[in-house]
DNA sequence: CGGTATCCACACAGATACTG
DNA sequence: CAGTATCTGTGTGGATACCG
């Protein structure tokens, strides 16, 4: 999947790379319009598909299941489908998932600063 | 600039929005394939358009100056120009641009732990 | 050296209709 | 309810030529 942004035949010192390709990793997968929201609203509560249809108002429901299957894909959700009717699933974070909200955290932390600084 | 991810008709209670705005605000600033390395480069040390270039093998001139425009604009990054022959250039890290180092520091530890997690 | 300007290609998001 | 399939439009990155 991923992209490294940088060469292989110029390769940069190993410490340095390992750096790049950790950056780069967590880069790509947080990339995605709503992708840092749903992992902050499935880190508050187990979450239905259509109750993050109704919190993420202009999100569609084609590209809601594509970066809810990505998420899947990447290990960081997993789903849990209740053999009822109608139909009922929720989303959970995977402890991989759950290790990102700190990630999320330290953004939402600069994001206030980042306001605060505007605001002057 | 940004997209909110809300719905002004159908707002959330305010400190949920306060966090969903911060996150959006920071994720936005990081949008772009090279802006967060972009920002790690330069606070190794001071960098000139054209190193940075080598350090990105593959990045093309015009999209490297476009994320380097906007990183400017969002106050992350400052360009000190020097009055020699041939034209020289440094960008460094603002105050607001050094703050945003823990969210990489946090980036590059997830990444680490997801290339573990993959590695079992 | 450090950029702009222009054009092109593709990935991604969005809308809509349909389905188990 | 929780999706899938398809189509469409736009944003983003990349290549190249040119410029001060």
């Amino acid at each position: 999947m991923a992209k490294f942004n940088f060469n292989l035949d110029t390769l940069p010192p190993s410490e340095i790379r390992e750096e790049i390709c950790s950056l780069t990793i967590t880069q790509n997968v947080l990339q995605g319009r709503w992708k840092p929201l749903l992992i902050w609203y499935i880190s508050l509560q187990p979450q239905r598909f259509g109750e993050l249809t109704r919190l993420l108002p202009g999100i569609s429901k084609g590209i809601l299941a594509k970066q809810l299957k990505e998420l899947e894909d990447d290990g960081l959700i997993q789903k849990e489908i209740f053999d009822e009717l109608p139909f009922k699933v929720e989303y959970t974070l995977t402890d991989l998932g759950e290790q990102l909200l700190p990630v999320i955290a330290v953004m939402q932390d600069w994001g206030k600063k980042y306001i605060d600084s505007r605001q002057k």
